[in-house]
RNA sequence: GGCCCGUUCGUCUAGGGGUUAGGACGCGUCCCUUUCACGGACGAAACACGGGUUCGAUUCCCGUACGGGCUACCA
C-alpha cells in the first residue's frame, strides 16, 4: 500500500520568503491537496549565526495570504511530530540519537580540524592542482578525526569537551543512483561527494542530517525542493542508507528554478525590477524594505496563478484557474525540467485578468479607500459607475486613480501634442458654441450627449472629439467619451470647457 | 576548473519518429469606433549545432556549444 501523501516546505528563517520559496511551498501544498496529504510547514533554524529576527512570521504571513495554508507546523498548529522547529528538536537530542547511529556502525567519524586546518588543507589542495578540493575519503586521513587519531586520544579530545563535529564517511568510489520524479534516474559517483558535516561543533545538525531526520520522523512522502539540492542528494541517500532508513525514505522531487528575465541566474532581490517577495519585507539589518507582490496591487490569487504556470502546466492550454483547480490539475509528471525566466509583464497581465473577473461592487469596494485618503467624496454609485468605465484600462486597483483621476479633478494641463496637432484658429470659437449647446442640455447623460454632439457637428461645423476631450479632461485618452462627461455631469463639463478656452 | 542538471518563437510553454510545430504574454497590421479603449481578425516570430540510429528525427542515442545549479561547521 502507498504511503499517505505527507509533504513538507521546510524554509529556513534567515530572511523574506521570496517568489521562489513560494513556488516550492505551492507546489508542496498542490500536490498534497492533489493527494487528499498534508502538507507541514517545519523551520530549518540551525544555523543560529543566520537567524533573523521577523522571518518566521513573514514566512507565516506569506503562506496566509497566498492561501497555501500548512495543515501542520509552525503558526499553524501543533500535530502529532511536534516541535517543528529544529532548534526546539535539537533540544530534545532527536538528531544526536542518529549520529551515534551512524557512528556507531561506522559509518560517521568525529573530526576535530579547526577552520584554519581546513583552509590549509584546501590551500594545499589547490596549489596541488586537485580539482575539487574536499574533505574526502582521501584528504581525510591526514586531518585530524577519529579515523586518523589513536582510541584513546580521540576519548582524551571528547572527555576534554574539545570541539568537535560528525561527518558522514563517504566511500571512495561506489555510484549513486536515485529516481528524481521529475528528472528520472541520476547517477553520481561518491567521490565527487564530500564527507559532509552532520553535526555542527555548536551541537546544531546540519540541514543535510536534521532533514533526513525530521523527514523521516514526520513520515514525510515525498521531499520536493528546488533544483539546488541536486548536487547534495546522493549524500542524502547515503545518510538514509547507512541509517537503513533507504526504503522509508521520501521520493525526491527537484523543481527547476525561477531565473531572471534578462541575465542569467536565480533571482535577485537587489538586481530585480519587480517584487521578488509576496509581502513587503523590511530586513532589520537593511534601511530600505523590499516592496512586495501584494503591495504593489496584485490579487494573491493572481500571484499564485503566475507562480504555478513557472515549470507546470496543466497540459491544456489553460492559464488562468483557481487554487482548486490547480490542485485538481496538478502533477509531478507535468513539471518540466527547465529553469523558467521570470516575465514581470505576462504577470500583470495576469493581474488583470483576475481584475476583470471582480465585479464592479468589488473594485468599487477596493478603490473607495484611495479616494478617502484622498478627501474626495463621492457617493456609492458615482464610484461604482466610474469603475465601470475605467476598468478596462487597468491592470491594478491602485491605477484607477492614474487613469481617471480627472474625474474628480479638473486638468491643469492639456496634453500638448494633441494641442498641437488639432488646435487650430477656429477652434476656439467651435468649442465656445458647442459649450452653449451643452448648457441646452437638461437630460445629461451619454446618449444626450452622443446625439445633440452629432447635431452640434452640423449646425456649428467639424469638432474634434479627441479635442473635446482634452479640453474637459486633460488627457487624449481615456474612456468612452460621452459616459465620460455624463459621469462629469454638466457643470462640471461646461466650467472645464470655459475655464479650457480661456487659457488656450 | 570539477561535478550534476537542462536546451521548442524575445518570454512562459504544448507536442512528439511522418504536424501548415499549437497556445499565452509582448510586438505589428487591419476591422469595430466621429474620441479612447475593450473586443475581433490577421501577421512576424522557435525545435542550439554536429554526428549517428531510421525509409524518415525537432522528437531516440552520442558529442559540442550554450545556460543554470552545486562546489561551507549556509540552507
Amino acid at each position: 500500500m502507498e504511503k499517505k501523501v505527507r509533504v513538507r516546505f521546510a524554509p529556513s528563517p534567515t530572511g523574506g520568503l521570496h517568489m521562489g520559496g513560494v513556488r516550492t511551498a505551492l507546489f508542496n501544498y498542490l500536490f498534497a491537496k492533489k493527494h487528499n496529504g498534508d502538507f507541514i510547514l517545519r523551520i530549518e533554524d540551525t544555523d543560529q549565526t543566520r537567524f533573523v529576527e521577523g522571518a518566521e512570521d513573514y514566512i507565516i504571513n506569506a503562506l496566509k495570504w497566498c492561501g497555501i495554508e500548512p495543515n501542520e507546523g509552525v503558526g499553524f498548529g501543533d500535530g502529532p511530530h511536534k516541535p517543528y522547529r529544529q532548534s526546539e528538536r535539537k533540544e530534545l537530542g532527536i538528531y544526536k540519537k542518529y549520529t551515534d547511529r551512524l557512528i556507531e556502525s561506522g559509518h560517521a567519524y568525529y573530526a576535530f580540524d579547526t577552520s584554519e586546518e581546513l583552509d590549509e588543507m584546501r590551500k594545499r589542495l589547490e596549489a596541488a592542482k586537485v580539482t575539487a578540493p574536499q574533505y574526502n575519503a582521501i584528504t581525510r586521513q591526514n586531518m585530524r578525526n577519529s579515523l586518523t587519531l589513536p582510541e584513546d586520544e580521540v576519548k582524551k579530545l571528547l572527555e576534554s569537551n574539545a570541539p568537535y563535529v560528525v561527518r558522514l564517511k563517504v566511500p571512495r568510489n561506489e555510484d549513486i543512483r536515485f529516481n528524481d520524479i521529475i528528472r528520472g534516474w541520476v547517477t553520481v559517483n561518491s567521490s565527487q561527494v564530500d564527507d559532509k558535516v552532520l553535526l555542527k561543533s555548536d551541537g546544531m545538525p546540519t540541514y543535510h542530517l536534521a532533514h533526513i531526520v525530521d523527514d523521516i520522523e514526520m513520515q514525510i512522502s515525498h521531499a520536493v525542493r528546488g533544483e539546488e539540492w541536486l548536487p547534495s542528494a546522493p549524500a542524502h541517500i547515503l545518510i538514509y542508507r547507512y541509517l537503513g532508513l533507504e526504503n522509508e525514505m521520501p521520493k525526491l522531487a527537484h523543481l527547476p528554478l525561477i531565473l531572471n528575465p534578462d541575465g542569467n541566474g536565480k533571482i535577485s532581490k537587489r538586481e530585480a525590477r519587480f517584487p521578488v517577495f509576496p509581502l513587503s519585507w523590511k530586513d532589520p539589518r537593511e534601511a530600505e524594505p523590499f516592496v512586495g507582490y501584494k503591495e504593489s496591487g496584485y490579487y494573491s490569487a493572481a500571484f499564485i496563478n503566475i507562480l504555478a504556470l513557472l515549470g507546470w502546466n496543466p497540459g491544456d492550454n489553460k492559464e488562468i484557474m483557481s487554487l482548486e483547480e490547480m490542485c485538481s490539475l496538478f502533477e509531478f509528471e507535468r513539471v518540466s525540467k527547465s529553469g523558467a525566466k521570470f516575465d514581470p509583464e505576462k504577470a500583470k497581465w495576469f493581474n488583470q485578468q483576475y481584475l476583470r473577473h471582480k465585479t464592479d461592487e468589488e473594485l468599487a469596494n477596493e478603490f473607495k479607500p484611495t479616494l478617502i485618503a484622498k478627501g474626495i467624496t463621492k457617493d456609492d454609485n458615482f464610484i461604482l459607475n466610474f469603475c465601470k468605465l475605467v476598468k478596462e484600462k487597468v491592470q491594478f486597483t491602485h491605477e484607477f486613480w492614474e487613469q481617471g483621476k480627472y474625474v474628480f479633478e479638473a486638468p491643469i494641463t492639456y496634453d500638448e501634442k494633441v494641442i498641437a496637432k488639432k488646435w487650430n484658429d477656429s477652434s476656439k470659437d467651435l468649442f465656445a458654441k458647442l459649450a452653449d449647446v451643452f448648457k441646452g442640455i437638461n437630460d445629461w447623460n451619454s446618449t444626450t450627449l452622443h446625439d445633440e454632439f452629432a447635431k452640434a457637428q452640423t449646425s456649428i461645423g467639424k469638432l474634434d472629439m479627441q479635442l473635446l476631450r482634452v479640453l474637459v479632461t486633460g488627457v487624449g485618452g481615456g474612456p468612452q467619451l460621452f459616459d465620460m462627461l455624463a459621469l462629469i455631469g454638466k457643470e462640471n463639463t461646461i466650467s472645464r470647457l470655459e475655464s479650457a478656452l480661456a487659457k488656450l
